[in-house]
DNA sequence: CGGGCGTATAAACCTAGGTATGATTCAACG
DNA sequence: CGTTGAATCATACCTAGGTTTATACGCCCG
């Protein structure tokens, strides 16, 4: 599997033969893989989910609903960006969709090029949401190559305190600190300060943040 | 005017006097402070927009469209949480709506609990907002009492460069870098450098930062 | 025209950060 | 049982950061 096919990689689940093979023909003629599924069950199965850049799925399921599929995946950690289409719909299950953060709904029938739109803006956001996810990913490891005291030290500088005051807080002499420290700059391949406190709130290591601002320095 | 009455603030456009009537009484009677006004250039010519906690929207309205004053409330700074109601809706109304930021769309006849729960919801987000802007206030009020040089040392500062890479950069010497650099710490209120590059990530100032981390595999 | 402000700079002095080199303790692993 | 790695600390040395005091130039406002 290459890398860049998440990007044009649509899943479409429908338990209608006929528009499962309608969207298949419109998006292959625009160029996209396409998975067809016919239930919920079988996207699953397939683990399609790791490669899949969206998700076009039908409410109305023969034994389930669309709509609680979609808040199972936002619940889990898999948030591929879904299309809700139905022939049913109505305004509040509009509303719920569009609240589980659906990129789009579409009634059946649908013209294709709002399909070809949806499609392409889910794919976009699919694209954003991996690329924030590999970033974070490289600090991630990273991070778990550090010593459990090396991450107290980087919580404590990255809090803003001096190498003297972790060395109070932490029960250690300065120059343990130091070397802890410059062990950790190494490792999370930090060229300077600003960039371990941007990797630290990217990393949302805000264990100590408690008494920084309106506590005292002196003393 | 007092402070926390912001979360109390109801305003109603609706061209139907029964309808203003009717939601001015549920909300009323609920607790809430209530403005109802017939057109959008009513709403706006009160001037409400800086006090209103939250805004209930008819979408209909005798010669305006709902939909496109809340894209305009949304394009303007004023971004009041909207609840959209009608008595007309569809699908691809509901649709856009929700993505331009609603909080709720109803279909008219709605629910009294339906109507209130999405008070409530609109309000706590308008009071998330309201407080996300008072913490960035702060910090845009201390960044605009810097000179324009202070600002760009400080730019370069949490960027991570050195005193002496700056100096070069600005062609200045070290000591005056040392100079512009404390009293820019003194006027952000920053007690370490930490604290001064969290600062410049809420601000947004990202100028020199482009990209630093995660892609980089030697320096 | 004088005072305030922004900007720039220097000398002197102090504190904080960072890196070697070398050494010890302890626990885990083969 | 020896090695390896985390953690600890010391001495020494160097660089970077930061303040104080003092000087100087240009600009705008009263």
């Amino acid at each position: 599997m290459s890398e860049s096919q998440h990007e044009t990689c649509v899943c479409v689940i429908d338990d209608d033969e006929g528009v499962r093979q309608a969207l298949d023909s419109l998006l292959r003629s625009a160029g996209f893989t396409v998975h067809c599924f016919e239930t919920p069950e079988a996207f699953l199965a397939a683990d399609e989910s790791d490669g899949a850049g969206c998700l076009i799925l039908d409410i109305r399921l023969r034994g389930a609903n669309g709509l609680d599929f979609q808040q199972e995946l936002l619940a889990s950690d898999n948030a591929v960006p879904v299309i809700l289409m139905t022939g049913y719909g109505d305004i509040p299950m509009t509303v719920r969709g569009m609240k589980a953060g659906a990129v789009n709904f579409l009634a059946k029938p649908f013209a294709d090029d709002d399909m070809l739109a949806a499609v392409a803006e889910a794919l976009a956001r699919s694209a954003e949401r991996r690329a924030a996810s590999r970033r974070g990913d490289g600090l991630r490891s990273s991070y778990a190559s550090l010593t459990p005291r090396e991450r107290e030290v980087m919580a404590l500088v990255t809090a803003g305190l001096m190498n003297k005051q972790i060395a109070g807080r932490l029960g250690l002499s300065e120059i343990t600190v130091k070397i802890h420290r410059g062990n950790l700059m190494r490792k999370m391949q930090a060229q300077s300060l600003a960039d371990l406190v941007r990797m630290a709130e990217a990393l949302g290591a805000r264990e100590t943040s408690a008494a920084r601002y309106g506590a005292t320095t002196g003393g």
